[in-house]
DNA sequence: GCGATACGAGACGGTGCCGTATCGGAAATG
DNA sequence: CATTTCCGATACGGCACCGTCTCGTATCGC
C-alpha cells in the first residue's frame, strides 16, 4: 500500500496496437465489489484474488491502475450513487428524500457490506479514508447541514438545535439498522418517512394535540 | 485464523514449576487494545506486532491461547464494561442512562475505535462475529428493547412505533457521531440527556403547547 | 539442589501477497 | 504482413506473518 495519487487512473492510451480491453476493466470493477458483497473486508482484498474473481492477469489490473489503493479508491467512488435532486417544496420531504437515498445505498447488498466496511476499515488505510472522506462523506454531510438549515428558516425544524446532532438524529437511526443490525429488514420503502416523521413528531406520548 | 474453539483458554496450570507470569498476560492485553487504540484494524493485528509491543515472546502468547482468533475473542469480551444499573424510576431517566453508557463506551479512546472496528470488520472473521454478536449485541439490544416496553407501558412513549425503530431512534444519533465522526466531540455529559429529550420531544417546530 | 515449567528472543519452514517481468497468442494500425 | 499494444497465465524476488521450536535463563515445588 503506498501514495495514492491525484491521478488515480494510468490514462496514456496510445492510437496503436490493441486497444485495452473494456469488458476486463469492468470486470475487475465487477470482481471488487462482488469480494466485498460476499464479504471481504477491505483490507483482505488481494489484487491475486481480484484478478481470479475477474479472470483476469496481474497485468492487466497494473496496467490500469498504479497500485491495489488506486484501483479500491477509484472502485468506491464508482460506486457512489449521485446524490438525490431535492424537489425543494418542503424539508420533511426532501429529508425522507435523503434518507430514501441512504436506504437504498444501504439496501444494494454490495453497497450494504461497503458501508460498514468503509466506516471502520478504512481508518487502516489512511490514504483511502481521507480521499473518501473528503470526497464522499463530507459533501453529504454539508448538504445535509443545508437541508436542515433552511427547515429552520422555513419554521418547520425547532430552532434550538444544533444542527449537526440533527443531521445525527436523521441519519443515525438508518445507520444504526445498517450497521448494527445484518438482519433487518432494510427494503421497506416508508422507512425513511418513518424515521424523519417520527423524529419530527417525538417519541414520547402526548395528550395534547399535535399541531 | 482457524477456528474459534468453545474453550477460549488453554487453562492446564500445572502446580510445578514456574507459573506463568500475571504481569505478562496483561501486558499481552494491554498491547493489543493499545494497538487498536493507536488505529489499527482488528485483520492488520499481528501476534508479532502485538509481542513486541507487549515485550513479550511470541511462545508466551500461545502459552495462553490457541491462536490469533481466540487472543482477540478474549481481549473482546475483557473490553466490555459492566451494562449499567437502571434506577427504574423513569423511563426515561433510564434511557439516558443507557446512552451515558455507550457514549462513556464510544469515548474511551481504545473502545471508540474498538467499536468501529467491530462493526465491520467483524464481518470478515465469520467466527469473531457470530460470537461477539450472541455474547455482547444481542443481549444490549433485548435490554433496550425490554426499557421501551416498559416506557410504553408506563405511558410515557408512543405506543404506535416499533420498538426495534424506537432503539434505533435512540442509539442510531450516539452511534452516526461516533462512526462517522470521528472527530467529533463525545466529552459532553448532557449529550445523552439532549438526544433522549430531543427523541422524545420531537424536532419540528410547534406553536402549541407541549404537555 | 533438582526437575519442571516459565520467561524473552528469535530461528525456522511454510504460506500468501505485492508489484515486476516474461511468455505465446490476439487484435488493432498502417 | 510488420509493428505495436493488449491479453491471460504464471514465474519471480521480496516481504510479512503464522505457529512451532530451540536457545539460555529464571522461578517455582519438593
Amino acid at each position: 500500500m503506498t501514495t495514492v495519487n491525484e491521478k488515480v487512473l494510468l490514462e496514456r492510451r496510445p492510437r496503436r496496437g490493441r486497444p485495452r480491453s473494456e469488458a476486463a476493466e469492468q470486470a475487475i470493477v465487477e470482481a471488487v465489489l462482488n469480494l466485498l458483497g460476499q464479504g471481504s473486508s477491505l483490507a483482505a482484498l488481494s489484487i491475486e484474488g481480484i484478478a481470479a474473481e475477474a479472470g483476469v492477469g496481474k497485468a492487466t489490473i497494473y496496467r490500469r491502475w498504479a497500485n491495489k489503493d488506486a484501483l479500491l479508491l477509484d472502485v468506491l467512488q464508482r460506486a457512489e450513487e449521485p446524490e438525490p435532486t431535492l424537489a425543494g417544496d418542503s424539508v420533511r420531504d426532501d429529508l425522507v428524500a435523503s434518507l430514501e437515498f441512504l436506504r437504498r445505498t444501504a439496501l444494494a447488498r454490495r453497497s450494504r457490506t461497503s458501508l460498514a466496511v468503509f466506516t471502520a476499515e478504512l481508518r487502516a488505510l489512511p490514504e483511502l479514508h481521507r480521499a473518501y472522506h473528503a470526497q464522499v462523506i463530507e459533501p453529504r454531510r454539508a448538504r445535509m447541514r443545508d437541508l436542515l438549515a433552511r427547515g429552520v428558516a422555513l419554521g418547520e425544524i425547532r430552532d434550538d438545535i444544533d444542527l449537526d446532532l440533527l443531521g445525527e438524529l436523521i441519519v443515525g437511526p438508518m445507520l444504526s439498522r445498517t450497521l448494527l443490525r445484518p438482519e433487518a429488514p432494510l427494503d421497506d420503502p416508508t422507512l425513511s418517512a418513518t424515521i424523519v416523521d417520527t423524529v419530527l413528531q417525538g417519541v414520547a406520548a402526548r395528550k395534547a394535540v399535535r399541531h
